[in-house]
RNA sequence: GUGGGCGUAGCUCAGUUGGCAGAGCGACGGACUGUGGCUCCGUAGGUCGAGGGUUCGAGCCCCUUCGCCCACCCCA
């Protein structure tokens, strides 16, 4: 039996790798004229990092976290049917997203000492979440992030707002289908009143509104919110709104948002029923979509404040604020565009061989110009000279060099420019530099 | 976790009431023998996802199973 890859997961090369790494090309170049740097922390954390940061009322945490054990301690787990008996440092799990590590490395590196000024930092790799597969939603999937810590300015809500519309911007997206939806979610001082306005509201009306709704009022009563049925909405359309229920520094936060993203130029919508699914978020919070080709899931990135995640994460009280884009929705988005991210296979020179015995010299002439620096490539498979030419268009080849016995004869290879047909002839002790000026 | 769709050549797919497994693209080779893209000709390539059943005979019908896709939910 043949294996295949797991459920959700893909293999990453050719067109789609350049796209990747495209992408995050693009990312160190926008984010770095924001004067952020790069980060890689681990792929896996210990379940408390996802657990104190994500929060337990999230999908995410309840029912889509891949746990990791090590062989002796998965023998364990499965014999006592728990984990409970493992020390905290052997309950893994793969991480789900991003930010809740990053602030557990910025807690275990004190990034942001006691008076310190903001850290800025991006990282891109791999997520996981034990999801049913469907169209832009993957088990392992890959984000791009960025993360601010050390400073509650609104000013930096826009900021990071403005450089991820720059992003999507460079990465080549048609900004007329972007629309960016942005609210607040209050604070500890002004969320949980309005929590439990929802809450009441919910039960009011439980006659009307759908069972999970009604299980929402206890775990998470924002989220009813984004339920899809009609008669829940309807309800929900008539609740107080979050923009209304602020308290005075909440609000004056927000407001100065709006005013610094309007100083910007950037477009937005406010949607008072914007509700991120992780627990940590305050204040400003932020979703990007695409308007059309996308499928169900429509949401090309999303982030937004979180002030309080440094103390879940055992750290000092310190504001933060970050957002997370989704590589594979957005080659959705692109590719619905016709923008090709990804770009042709870098150019090479091909160094073709007219007959066995000058093999050792074609070796030779590809170990001379690599060492110059130039990509080349070559035969292995002993080759016609016509299809060598071929492989030499496949290989995107600027320039074939050709070597025979009429070359080695007179000590000078025959370079044929693939576009202009013109060939020349270049003394073989001089290669390199002559394919570098032809090139 | 729930629902729907689909598995035939490397890829995209045809395949009639059950009767010798096909096309296009791609790959490879060739068109006076050391020169590519276009064109023409040719060649190779398939446990029809897997296992079982019905039948003289199964890609097609039945059962089981695996995988993929899409949607609900949730989120990037």
């Amino acid at each position: 039996m043949q294996a295949k890859k797991p459920e959700g997961t893909e293999d990453l090369f050719g067109a789609r790798m350049r796209a990747w790494e495209r992408m995050q090309a693009i990312a160190r170049e926008t984010f770095s004229r924001y004067c952020f740097s790069a980060i890689e922390t681990p792929a896996m954390e210990q379940v408390d990092v996802f657990v104190h940061g994500i929060g337990t009322s999230t999908d995410v945490v309840r029912k889509e976290m891949f746990r990791v054990f090590s062989g002796a301690n998965f023998a364990n787990v499965l014999a006592k049917g728990t984990d409970a008996g493992l020390k905290p440092g052997k309950r893994l799990a793969l991480r789900p997203e991003g930010t809740a590590g990053f602030v557990r490395a910025a807690v275990e590196n004190t990034f942001v000492p006691q008076g310190g000024a903001p850290v800025k930092m991006w990282y891109a790799g791999p997520m996981f979440r034990g999801e049913r597969v469907q169209k832009g939603r993957l088990r392992q999937f890959h984000q791009i992030g960025a993360e601010v810590l050390g400073a509650s300015d609104p000013a930096l809500d826009a900021e990071i707002i403005v450089m991820l519309m720059d992003f999507y911007r460079a990465l080549g997206l048609d900004m007329s289908k972007v629309r960016l939806l942005v609210n607040s979610m209050g604070d500890p001082a002004c969320r949980p009143a309005y929590r439990e306005k929802i809450r009441s509201v919910i039960l009011d009306h439980a006659s009307e509104m759908c069972d999970e709704c009604i299980a929402r009022a206890d775990i998470n009563p924002l989220r009813a919110f984004d339920c899809k049925n009609e008669h829940c909405r309807e309800v929900m359309a008539s609740a107080p709104k979050i923009a209304d229920e602020l308290c005075d520094e909440c609000a004056a936060h927000y407001a100065a948002v709006k005013r610094y993203l309007d100083e910007a130029g950037i477009a937005y919508e406010e949607d008072p029923t914007l509700v991120r699914g992780l627990d940590y978020y305050t204040r400003t919070v932020f979703e990007v979509q695409v308007t059309s080709g996308m499928g169900a899931q429509s949401a090309i990135g999303g982030g937004g404040r979180y002030d309080g995640l440094m103390e879940l994460e055992g750290g000092k009280p310190t504001p933060g604020i970050g957002f997370a884009v989704g590589f594979e929705r957005i080659m959705i988005a692109l590719e619905d565009q016709g923008v090709d991210l990804a770009g042709p296979e870098p150019s090479c020179v091909y160094v073709a061989c007219a007959a066995p015995e000058c093999r050792g010299a074609v070796f030779s002439a590809c170990l001379a110009l690599r060492r110059a620096g130039v990509r080349c490539e070559a035969d292995y498979q002993g080759r016609s000279l016509k299809s060598q030419f071929k492989q030499a268009d496949k290989h995107n080849a600027r320039l074939c060099v050709v070597i025979g016995p009429d070359e080695l004869a007179a000590g000078a290879v025959t370079v044929r420019d693939m576009a202009s047909h013109e060939q020349t002839s270049v003394p073989l002790d001089g290669l390199a530099s002559a394919v570098a000026e032809l090139l």
